[in-house]
DNA sequence: CATAATGCATAAGAGTTTTAGGTATACATT
DNA sequence: AATGTATACCTAAAACTCTTATGCATTATG
């Protein structure tokens, strides 16, 4: 299991990309998505999911609409025009934060001597 | 400049990666190591290095050692022998997340139909 | 001699997550 | 019939961490 801390700063992203390539997730569908693609290993709180959402909500880059699907309510939440283009940029964002880090990550004592 | 929300996640394991390699360290030499690492786009602030480095401290994963240099006063941090294991295993930690979000990102439209 | 660079540190406010809880339906098991 | 599990939404207090701003001090530079 990866530790919340890691998971923090990239939920927004992760929650982006998905939507991105599904178009149309509800929450929960988020949580187990993100579950299974991760083998177990990123449980989403939906502490956490939620409020996000929201917040994606009122900055224009998500719309909802509820559904009643067996019985039971789903609000399913897709991206903007606008959030298309937010969600492009942000993905590219961690690609090239993760870059970064990898080459730090990777940096040898005989490298870090010389800095 | 990469985001401030993604370097929050990590920052306590950069600092422990770059303990492990170079032995020892003070709070400002870390600024400008991450600095040059990451080709300027990582800067960490103060107010969040220090409370960070004065946590692992009282955790027990860093000593410190104060010396004058210069007329000017320097902190020194190095792992204890517990932090050297701790920063073994955040390390690791990282880059176990850091495939994780890998395979995530790369998923295709296609692979996530079917989940 | 003012400014930049070096070097440490903290505190108020802001922002986010954790934890814990609430509400509700469907279905399987006891 | 009652219980538990899975599905499905949401929120609020407390905890946590960072941002922003500030303070102090020395040395080098223009």
């Amino acid at each position: 299991m990866h530790s919340s801390e890691l998971v923090k700063g990239t939920l927004k992203t992760i929650i982006l990309k998905l939507l991105k390539e599904k178009g149309k997730m509800y929450g929960y569908e988020i949580t187990q998505c993100v579950k299974t693609l991760s083998r177990e290993s990123i449980q989403l709180t939906e502490g956490a999911l939620y409020p996000s959402l929201h917040a994606l909500e009122l900055e224009g880059i998500l719309t909802t609409e509820s559904v009643i699907v067996n019985g039971r309510a789903r609000k399913y939440y897709q991206l903007t025009p606008t959030g298309k283009s937010t969600a492009i940029q942000k993905i590219e964002a961690l690609k090239s934060f993760m870059e970064t880090l990898n080459e730090i990550l990777l940096t040898e004592k005989s490298v870090l001597k010389n800095i």
